[in-house]
DNA sequence: CAACTTGCTATGAAAAAGATAGCATGAATC
DNA sequence: GATTCATGCTATCTTTTTCATAGCAAGTTG
């Protein structure tokens, strides 16, 4: 359950789009602004990507390891099903503040 | 980005998951233990995931919605990367909590 | 009616995330 | 060679989320 674990925590996704969609290794503050997110959870996102060995980064920046890019169409895929899901229930109630 | 970010909180993907490989609905019992979390978290999963409507409630339990069980497929697939991946880094550090 | 199941809510503590400021290093510019 | 700029963070503080546990109301079973 481990990656599921990891998958889970903000931004991890997120990131892990970000550098699948992207053609050139991004900084970490391109990163940053890509994933609208802040330092300090990028940087503990980073952290563990790595350590995961999802995500490399070299004086080029942050790329997706190429374990990570066997990742990526997973990830494409999940993101295309986000987008129909998200276009068949357009005006819908939100659902990112169900409480 | 509204899925990412749903499925980007904890037990989202999992409860999601444990779902997918029930073959019968769960009650919310069974589903805590089978997701190995608390009430609170759960309840809040659970209010999101069928505010989404990927999840239904009925008589016999949560069960994946009709659009819940178009996911089943990607998170089999996930899950299923996943386990190859965890074999694969077996005896390396531990990622869940590198800090 | 006592025991059990189900679907939660309440509460308090701990952990994670969010927001912002800022620092060290190295390269480029003046 | 001082100054500006980009990069990759760390520090700090506040807010939100999660965790852990207890317990309650309603319905069912014996």
């Amino acid at each position: 359950m481990a990656l599921l674990d990891l998958l889970g925590r903000r931004m991890a996704l997120r990131v892990l789009w970000e550098l699948s969609r992207a053609e050139e290794p991004l900084t970490f503050r391109a990163l940053q602004a890509a994933a609208e997110t802040n330092p300090s959870v990028l940087n503990r996102r980073l952290k563990e990507l790595r350590t995961a060995r999802l995500v490399d980064h070299d004086d080029g920046g942050y790329r997706l390891s190429e374990a990570g890019q066997s990742l990526t169409p997973l990830i494409l895929q999940l993101h295309a099903w986000a987008d129909t899901w998200a276009r068949s229930r357009a005006g819908s109630a939100s659902l990112t503040r169900a409480r």
